[in-house]
DNA sequence: AATCCGTCTGAATCAAACG
DNA sequence: GCGTTTGATTCAGACGGAT
């Protein structure tokens, strides 16, 4: 990945493929219309929050709190902000790929109307995420709780799209073995992460924190998808993508802002090799059938099964099936029809006798996929 | 305050004075038309999720989950969803005093819906609040984040009411002497306060915790106020209401939930005087996830670990796991693994490198913690 | 008498591969 | 495309019985 490129605004024609890992310049929908479709992977974005400020606010010792009053903030009414949001996100579901997710973070000024539209127009809303902030703003007069967390929605495309990227198993390990919950605490973007200009002022009034963009991106997706950030500010999407080893797409309006992106992005070193690697649980590994147990010789036909309490005993059959009293079949029907259930994982449920007591008949699994894996199964 | 009084659905006349710290039967919009105009200070509202299940969900060990399948709880559609959310809240805003504010409850199911329509009809946000909940159900098939919070929002009848009972002063002194935040953390409500009928079975499914009430009425509410709640259920609000001194009204269709509600409220002995202060919770000490030490950059991914005698090494990655030769996982699950061991406290067992030597990385944890604290975790 | 261990439960939009 | 089969998956806390 060398420097980014720029795309202008000079042309609407349809992109090929050249717009991996650029920054594109212009109207967020026209960008978004000229991209294909269904080729995105994860869509995060920062829309405007529509934040109604009415007069200055100052702190305390009468300095004045330097407010969002940039005027793509601004709309005349809940109607206009409501169009312009159902515009950009049609436009960014056409691009996203029928397995993708789509994160879009606001405020309690915008992200009720956001997330209304986003079930109105077919996402299935997958987990409402709160960012809690370790050092919010205080509120000055006191007239209200300390504004403290933002809201993210992560979304799938449709209902129906199961197979979107989530990454459980390494986000449970990452945090201490028990699965990640719905409220991250990080803190706001300062010192020598948030981007100033020549004059020492900040260069986008809402830069977020490299951290949130990291868990999300490492919750949501693999190394080499694609990242596409439809309201790119000052590019955090795009330095956490390119870290991470995913490619981005970046959109956005402002001049200013695509210059201190590029600059910020083209420092960034991807992590390599690895480092990268997203541990994976038990789904992603290779599927064995419980009459190879019996094909390669680790388990004899004859052999008497037991569940770990010794309540319930099935024999072992040629075939690969278990026969237990008037029960036959797969070692998960059968295992279920001993309990009564509907369901059971035969895998866990039934043990065999070893040297010492009983052990899972999962045990030969494992051991039958390191001889797989040794013949480069 | 005597023994609660009910108040059936036989007519619709316009009530006087003879509904404070009542129940009235019926529907929620018939009852609220019969209070008066601009007659009460807080509303509580927990209306109907609109859950969309579909299917059984069964836990690991193949029990069926609980499900909120009540009928109160189904909407033919979104529109249907956003009919009934319009009305009740038209009528609610009806009764609201002009300095009144409203309290509704939601997860992301219907909060964003309900907030949208909220900002609509006039309503002006001052905050939305998250419960995050120290005990929440588990996401059993590890498809999405562990939902561990529900969304309340707070708003004034109109953006111009600046009146609104806000006890900022008590909420501070409350909190360690900080301003309250705008995310609480409660457990779920079990055990004793979890009302049973004469089976063992809850009465109903959603009742909520009378600490989030008690603080939601601390904090907007003055002794003698009065409190309505259009979907009083089994009667949380009024409860805690008249323990603090302000009166209340429900709301409530279901026969078996207003008799729940009223023995439980007949059974509560006010608060007085000087009682009637903020109780501090304790907070435990914050559990601190492996990987926010590389979210707050205090490990770089990449950096290789040790045991305290370099007898094993392991390196750590971007997604908070390590590696070490075959073995990948949490810091524990590579700490057992190394050593050969079921188990191992990886805080204590790995260590990093460090001007002077090695230091175990429960050293980072520590000073993760510090920032952890400040925010209340 | 404490302690431990197994069991149960809570607002849940909770599969994927194969034939 | 659809029905069937395989088999992956849980945290905190309350409670009751056993040690």
């Amino acid at each position: 990945m060398s420097a980014v490129r720029l795309l202008n605004e000079l042309s609407d024609a349809p992109l090929q493929s050249e717009w991996l890992d650029t920054i594109l310049k212009g109207d967020c929908v026209a960008a978004l219309d000229r991209l294909p479709e269904k080729s995105v992977d994860v869509i995060f974005a920062d829309p405007p929050y529509n934040l109604q400020l009415d007069g200055d606010l100052h702190r305390p010792d009468q300095s004045k709190v330097d407010a969002v009053d940039d005027a793509w903030d601004q709309f005349d009414s809940f109607e206009a902000y409501d169009a312009f949001t159902r515009a950009w996100l049609l436009a960014a579901r056409r691009v996203l790929k029928p397995n993708g997710t789509i994160w879009v973070i606001g405020s309690y000024h915008n992200i009720f109307r956001v997330g209304a539209k986003m079930q109105d127009l077919g996402f299935w809303i997958l987990n409402d995420v709160v960012w809690r902030k370790t050092n919010p703003m205080p509120n000055f007069r006191g007239r209200r709780f300390q504004n403290a967390h933002e809201t993210m929605i992560w979304a799938s495309r449709d209902q129906k799209s199961k197979g979107y990227t989530f990454n459980y198993e390494a986000l449970k390990a990452a945090n201490d073995d028990v699965q990640m919950r719905s409220d991250w605490l990080f803190p706001i973007c300062t010192g020598g992460e948030r981007l100033k200009d020549d004059n020492g002022d900040k260069v986008h009034p809402t830069q977020k924190p490299e951290a949130l963009l990291a868990r999300v991106l490492m919750s949501s997706t693999k190394p080499g998808d694609v990242v596409l950030d439809p309201f790119f500010g000052s590019g955090t999407t795009g330095a956490v993508a390119k870290r991470l080893g995913r490619h981005f797409v970046g959109i956005e309006r402002e001049q200013a802002y695509i210059d201190a992106a590029r600059q910020r992005i083209d420092a960034i070193k991807p992590l390599t090799g690895a480092d990268l690697t997203v541990l994976t649980g038990k789904r992603a590994e290779p599927r064995v059938a419980f009459v190879s147990l019996i094909d390669t010789g680790l388990m004899a036909p004859g052999t008497m099964l037991h569940d770990s309490k010794r309540r319930f005993c099935a024999k072992v059959r040629a075939d690969g099936t278990l026969s237990s009293g008037e029960h036959a079949g797969s070692i998960h029907r059968v295992g279920a029809q001993v309990q009564g259930l509907d369901a059971c994982n035969g895998w866990t449920f039934w043990h065999y006798e070893r040297a010492g007591g009983l052990s899972p008949i999962d045990e030969l699994r494992r051991i039958a996929r390191l001889g797989m894996e040794r013949a480069g199964a």
